[in-house]
DNA sequence: CCGGACATCCAAACCGCTTTGGATTTCACC
DNA sequence: GGTGAAATCCAAAGCGGTTTGGATGTCCGG
């Protein structure tokens, strides 16, 4: 077995053409079952399989998605992007499709779309992590090559595929909430602003803010990498300042533990004293979950977005010419042990 | 431009064979030095790239690298996995390898390693997270299937290429520093110790407080995912215990966190009431660098083991049938803030 | 008994590249 | 001037599939 039967042999062994036995391993119907029964023995006692190369270059299409991930977002986006790629993994493996990932240097990323573009090699790109001057789905409009962003294009909403989660929204819920528990100091710790998602967040911050007659304190928002450290020293830093705040509005969970940590060595109880929220993408590896789950968050799953950025970008590529379509996910806003009431003054 | 020319037109254009033209790019000799200019520049203004998968083909090499993953060891290795990718996937695109990733259900990954043989999807994969009674290794042989591990398959150290770190040793001289500390309860939050290296890491534990006279105490020893609840809860149900321990030994920096985060609702200082030291895998999301790092670790760069480990299999695939090699890689024992002498009791 | 409609199957072209096995030209050297 | 080596270049044969355009055989109604 395995010995790498290929189809001619796999023919002669039949005393049929390489057509009709490829035809009857692809369900045409321009075959007895009698004979397709036969192929199909044939093929499974032989172990034949395709050459997936082969089949490729016949068929003209490379069944394969591409992702390419710059250095620099890549560190920066860490674990959400794993998640993400583990959901789209499992759906092209649904559908017999690759998954293909270049790690390239900052400034061959344009090159990288257009090697997978010109060379071929794969179908169609997932686009991850827009930010507000983002230019690439130009290009690969440019290339022809379909895709779907991760995330939304400013400006370019209606022309491009995309699935996003309402961030604005999420992070205005989770603003409210806080003002509605009595907290008016409330810092923002946020993500690299310029990167779509976080601008949207602080614009969902904001708006609750002015909504409830708050203006947005400069002094409480920082925007950084999602690490533990930013987390962290940023809180503390506001804690031991004068007017401290009374809750952190924080956009992942690393950070957020980070904050948790800051509001520990500062003496404080988180929940009682300090309120957090944070946003929660359900890490398989951070689970926020339990009866009552750690951090108050608003959660919507990145795993399950990849999964269906997956679809759509199939679903593109097998009805080329159709409309871009797009999918925008609510986030739930869970309540959870990290927040409670405004401490009195 | 990006027209999608092929060989044949861009020989036509030139007035050359296609023999010459493809020779000229590939950089073969029998082509003068003109006429290889000649080649490039039309190439470069046509827009020229060859089409991967003829390639393939006729080469008979796929120039891919396949990494499979099972759904559950991919979330329990979530964020350690991704670090590592991204070093191989620099490694690759420096080669002008793709990463090829395949998602699959557990009960699957035979067959997704059968199907990356037969189909040539791949030269060779990685294998991840071997485990005590790991049989993949026999499975790809008989594939034919260049491999590298990374970790250790027990008992067959001599007959497969592995690169990995040398935890019984890291955690032999963790506990060392920490029974010179004067600590004598220490408690060792551990992976899941079917998983080679939990096991290694328990066996440099347990060996070193042997050797200094001290009996492993069962009851503070803990296994599991590396969760951040894995260590919090643990930690906490440890220390609110009678005889708790004074240090803990964590297998990951996610579940440090979690334990300095129960050491804090505790009402305990880390550094001094409890120590910590944990293995650092120098995620980039995660750092424990700064002048004197948050955690006290034996640190180890999993992405730098992931480039290793890609060079490894990228040199077996060149150079078939070489020995097998393998790097044994030490990590650094730093001393941070989680440290200090055991108190008094 | 004949012609056409189906049902089956096949030979050969094709996908776009690499590579083998020459063919042709050039040139130094005897 | 003849000759062999070196330098260039080319036609054609793969690589292993899919797909087009028939060929062959069978069955049915008229």
């Amino acid at each position: 077995m395995s010995k790498g039967v290929n189809l001619k042999e796999l023919s002669k062994k039949l005393n049929l053409s390489q057509t009709t036995v490829s035809r009857a391993l692809n369900g045409y119907p321009e075959v007895s079952a009698e004979t397709r029964r036969r192929v199909s023995e044939m093929a499974e006692e032989l172990g034949y399989a395709p050459n997936s190369q082969a089949r490729r270059l016949a068929t003209g299409r490379s069944m394969a998605i591409g992702h390419v991930i710059p250095r620099s977002i890549h560190e920066m986006m860490n674990p959400i992007f794993l998640e993400f790629i583990a959901g789209a993994g499992e759906t092209y493996s649904k559908h017999g499709y690759d998954m293909i990932i270049s790690v390239v240097e900052d400034d061959h990323e344009e090159d990288a779309y257009r090697q997978i573009a010109s060379r071929k090699k794969a179908d169609g790109v997932i686009v991850h992590g827009p930010t507000s001057d983002e230019r690439r789905h130009k290009l690969l409009k440019k290339l022809n090559l379909p895709f779907v962003v991760h995330g939304r294009i400013p400006g370019a909403e209606e022309e491009t595929s995309w699935i996003d989660m309402n961030n604005r929204r999420a992070f205005e819920r989770a603003t409210n909430l806080l003002l509605d528990l009595g907290h008016t100091r409330i810092a923002l710790l946020n993500g690299l602003e310029h990167m779509d998602f976080a601008k949207r967040r602080r614009r969902g911050f904001e708006e609750a803010l002015r909504a409830r007659g708050h203006k947005p304190d400069q002094a409480l928002m920082r925007s950084s990498d999602m690490t533990e450290p930013f987390g962290c020293e940023n809180a503390m830093e506001m804690l031991k300042g004068d007017n401290p705040p009374t809750a952190f509005l924080v956009s992942s969970m690393i950070s957020a533990i980070g904050v948790a940590r800051a509001v520990g060595q500062c003496g404080l109880k988180t929940g009682k004293d300090v309120s957090i929220i944070t946003h929660d993408d359900a890490l398989s590896f951070l689970p926020n979950s339990g009866e009552i789950p750690i951090f108050t968050c608003t959660r919507s799953s990145v795993r399950f977005a990849g999964q269906k950025a997956a679809e759509l970008l199939l679903a593109m590529i097998s009805e080329p010419g159709s409309k871009p379509t797009s999918l925008h996910l609510d986030a739930e806003l869970i309540i959870g042990q990290s927040t409670g009431p405004a401490p009195a003054r």
